[in-house]
DNA sequence: GACATTTAGTTTAATGATCAACTAAATTGG
DNA sequence: CCAATTTAGTTGATCATTAAACTAAATGTC
C-alpha cells in the first residue's frame, strides 16, 4: 500500500495540461513580440496597458511588482528602459524619499495605442480561426485554476 | 466605417486568456521548478523525460530541438549543461559528419525519476485542490487551441 | 531619542532563451 | 565533378528574468 502515492491519472493529465499551457503562452508570447514596436517588450507593453486601463497616472515601482508578479529588480530593469524609450518618467516620490513616481507620458500612450493598433491583425486572424464561445467558456475555468495556483504557491518569491 | 476593425469582444477576451494562460504558465514553472534537483531546469528535466518518455535511446539535437520547438541554440546550451552533469552523453554521428548523437545516460534515468518522485507532493497537493474532471474537460480544447496556433504563426522561428 | 527592523529601490551574477553570424559537412544540379 | 545550396551544430551578443546583496529611508519599540 502506497501512502500517498499520486493518481497517474491526474498526473498525466496535469502533465498535458501545463505543457498545452506553456505552448500556448510561448506562441501567445511570440505572436504578441513580433508585432509590437521595436525596443518595446511585452512586460513594457503591458505596464503602459496598466496605466491605461486602470486610468492611473501614477504607480510607484514596488506596486507595480507586485501587480505583475514579478521581482523588484524586473521591475526596476522595465521602468528603467521605458523611460530611456520616454514612454514613462520616473520622479522621486516628495512623501517618501525612499520611493519613486512612474508616470506614463503622452508618448507611452500613443505607443500603447500603437501597440493595440499593430496586434489589430492578429487578433483578426485569431478571430477566423478560433471559435470564439469556446475560447469564453475557457476563461472562467483558468481563472479559478488561477487563483487556486496563486493561493497555493508554497513560499513566496523574494519577499 | 472601420474596415476590419477587431471585434472588441474578441479582444478582451483574447486578452485575458492569454493573461491567464500566461500566469498559469509562471506559477506552473515555479511550482515545477522549485522542486526540481539542483542544477537540473525544466528544459533539462524535458529533454531527460522525452528519452524516457519515447523510449529513445539517442536522438540528434536538431530534432531535438525541434521536438521542443526552440532553437538550436538553446538546444545546445540544455544538451551541454546536461552532459556537464553527466546526465547525457553526446558523440559524433558515424554516419553524419555534420551530426551529433545524444544518449540519455543511467544517472540521466535516475535524475528523472528522482525529479517525478520530488514532484508528487506538489502535484497530490493540486489534486486536493482542482476539480479533476474540469481539469480533464479543459485539456481538448486547450490542445485544440494549442493546433490552431501552431499552425497559424507567420514565419518560422529561425528556420 | 536611539537602535532594530522593515520597506523601497538598485545592482550584480546567473539562467534560459532568441537571433544572427559562423564553420563544416552533405546534397543537389548543371 | 564541382559549385551552389542546404543542413547540423556552435558561438556571441542581447534580453527578460531571478536571487541575493546592498543602500537609504521610514517605522516601531523600549
Amino acid at each position: 500500500m502506497k501512502p500517498n502515492s499520486p493518481n497517474p491519472d491526474f498526473n498525466a493529465v496535469a502533465y498535458t495540461f501545463f505543457n498545452e499551457i506553456a505552448i500556448i503562452d510561448q506562441l501567445g508570447r511570440n505572436r504578441f513580440e513580433r508585432v509590437l514596436p521595436e525596443g518595446l517588450s511585452i512586460a513594457g507593453f503591458s505596464l503602459l496597458n496598466h496605466f491605461v486601463r486602470l486610468n492611473k497616472s501614477q504607480d510607484t515601482p514596488s506596486h507595480l511588482a507586485k501587480a505583475f508578479q514579478v521581482t523588484k529588480g524586473a521591475m526596476t530593469n522595465t521602468i528603467h528602459r521605458l523611460e530611456a524609450l520616454g514612454l514613462v518618467t520616473i520622479v522621486s516620490d516628495p512623501k517618501d524619499g525612499r520611493g519613486k513616481l512612474v508616470s506614463i507620458t503622452e508618448a507611452g500612450r500613443a505607443a500603447r495605442d500603437d501597440a493595440i493598433a499593430r496586434l489589430a491583425p492578429s487578433l483578426q486572424q485569431l478571430e477566423r480561426l478560433i471559435d470564439f464561445e469556446e475560447l469564453k467558456r475557457l476563461v472562467p475555468t483558468l481563472m479559478t485554476l488561477r487563483a487556486i495556483l496563486d493561493e497555493n504557491r508554497d513560499p513566496d518569491p523574494q519577499p
